[in-house]
RNA sequence: GGCCCGUUCGUCUAUCGGUUAGGACGCCAGGUUUUCAUCCUGGAAAGAGGGGUUCGAUUCCCCUACGGGCUACCA
């Protein structure tokens, strides 16, 4: 049976990098086995719907490089599987489990519920609708049916699961291991909601089966409903696919899981791309590939000390058997240094195209070549392609002020001197790569101590000492700028 | 509170009961770069605690502690 995976997000907002690594490593395992990865969108409810939230799941995974292998068959539609949009298929199938008294209705209002809730809450004791209260309560358990009947008609109603008591469920994680849970943990579960939709619960496993999902890959949140949804699975009499539960990404620092909030609070992204005002990965300057290789080592290993991973490579290697149980703090600083890795084995013309728009800094006049070489020059200093406008400023903007520190220290051997000698040089005509040896033969008489002439010309050109080779900026800059910059030094009242 | 899952350097992780507990990020030091960064070399840095099992436990079991998740007509 060839292996069919699915990546099911709800579309109530920015699919973030833990929703992501779910995706990635359901695509990875469907790769590595030749099966099929697709994507269905869990659209069920209708409140907590977002504008915008399915495209940018697809954006988002299509910039991941992560491709669904198949859509609807629906003529003309090439999105995604959409659980809105098969409503009528849960309606069949929750008629089967009710035919089979697997599922019963049930009509208490949420009102009522609550106010049980609260005084349980009180006693310190938890609610739960089940086999113990089922008859208490008002549903078609233990009304009559002229009863049930009669509320069928007036609605509204729900339809919840039918668990039995004193059952242990067993259920095999394929990455934790053997599972218990008693079956009077779990509840009479909602499957239809009062407007008539699906919860995840039932319209997941019906389009689990329906689709023929081989291993259901997910975020260890849902653990807990592991053994309703195997009790479904059961009701319906139905085998139940393997199930992985990943371990959740947490926060970097403080507790609890990474949630959407904290990328603009610690700064650093949480969205691949962005979302509304939040910049993602991709607006930062990280390569996808990048990311990816980052997500897949959180919580996952090759068991080998390779790191470093394109796509290809980390389908090879992946292996389930090599997942983590337990969380992983989101390190971003890792993220980066990785992202830094990708960027310095790629092709530099691939990325001034590819990436066209961390360019867009450079001025027009810049020409291809020109931006191939001043890119060339900063590469190495890279970790986030954002980093270019900063790192590109320099050859953009002549220094008004000049590092106070230095300056100081190098005062006692009058830069403005050193300065007016390349500018001497500039006037002769010197090409930039003749200038240290020009400059080495006029200090011979001066006898300076040669960091000192660097530091002075640094200075005088981008007005601190750091940056790439001095003489490549010289270069770039050309005769004209570099002269009016030294003399702007010369000038400057220090 | 109840239920479930987890626990090796600060972080991500390796370790099929016997290891000087390895690697990577970060940090520190040195080197290269006559600057900074990159890069290279080196260093500090870990088995939560307590009981078992065993000739021997980081590794297997139990308890405690701590961390996380769930506890909706949300997913």
């Amino acid at each position: 049976m060839s292996v069919r995976v699915r990546f099911a997000p709800s579309p109530t907002g920015a699919l973030h990098i833990g929703g992501l690594r779910t995706a990635l490593y359901n695509y990875l395992y469907a790769k590595k086995n030749g099966g099929q990865f697709i994507l269905r969108i869990e659209d069920t409810d209708k409140y907590r719907k977002v504008k915008g939230a399915e495209e940018y799941i697809t954006e988002a995974l299509n910039w991941s490089g992560i491709k669904p292998d198949e859509s609807p068959s629906t003529p003309g539609d090439y999105g995604p599987y959409r659980q809105s949009e098969r409503v009528s298929i849960y309606h069949k199938y929750i008629g089967e489990l009710i035919n089979k008294g697997k599922a019963y209705y049930a009509f208490d209002t949420n009102e009522e519920l609550n106010k049980i809730r609260e005084d349980n809450e009180r006693q310190k004791k938890t609610f739960k609708y089940g086999t113990h209260n089922r008859m208490q309560l008002k549903n078609a358990l233990s009304q009559s049916d002229s009863v049930t009947k009669e509320f069928l008609k007036k609605g509204p109603y729900v339809v919840r699961l039918k668990v039995n008591s004193g059952e242990t469920i067993k259920i095999k994680d394929g990455v934790r291991g053997l599972i218990e849970i008693q079956s009077d943990e779990v509840d009479d579960k909602i499957l239809i909601k009062a407007d008539g939709m699906p919860t995840y619960h039932f319209a997941n496993i019906v389009d689990d089966h329906l689709m023929k999902i081989t291993h259901v890959i997910r975020g260890e949140e849902w653990l807990p409903s592991l053994a309703l949804h195997q009790l479904i699975y059961e009701a319906f009499g139905w085998e139940a696919p393997v199930f992985m539960h990943l371990p959740l990404i947490l926060k970097p620092i403080g507790k609890g899981k990474l949630s959407k909030r904290d990328g603009e609070k610690m700064g650093f992204p949480v969205f691949p791309i962005a979302w509304g005002k939040s910049r993602g990965f991709k607006e930062r300057g990280f390569l996808p590939e990048a990311l990816m290789n980052y997500l897949a080592l959180l919580g996952w290993n090759p068991g080998t000390d390779e790191e470093i991973f394109e796509m290809d490579a980390l389908i090879r290697n992946f292996d389930t058997k090599k997942i983590q149980k337990a969380g992983a703090k989101f390190d971003f600083e890792k993220a980066r240094w990785i992202n830094h890795k990708f960027l310095g084995f790629s092709d530099e013309k691939v990325i001034l195209e590819r990436f066209a728009e961390f360019f867009d800094c450079f001025p027009e006049r810049w020409s291809k070549k020109m931006r191939s070489i001043i890119y060339t020059l900063l590469k190495d200093r890279l970790f986030l392609l954002e980093e270019i406008k900063i790192e590109s400023k320099l050859f953009l903007v002549d220094p008004t002020e000049y590092d106070v520190k230095v300056l100081n220290k190098i005062q006692r051997h009058d830069p403005k001197k050193i300065v007016n000698q390349f500018c001497k040089l500039i006037k002769e005509g010197v090409p930039v790569k003749n200038w240290k040896h020009q400059i080495q033969e006029w200090n011979d008489k001066e006898g300076l101590p040669f960091g000192v002439i660097m530091q002075s010309l640094r200075l005088a050109i981008v007005g601190n000492l750091s940056g790439p080779d001095i003489f490549s900026i010289c270069e770039i800059l050309g005769n004209e700028i570099s002269l009016r910059r030294l003399e702007n030094f010369f000038n400057h009242q220090h």
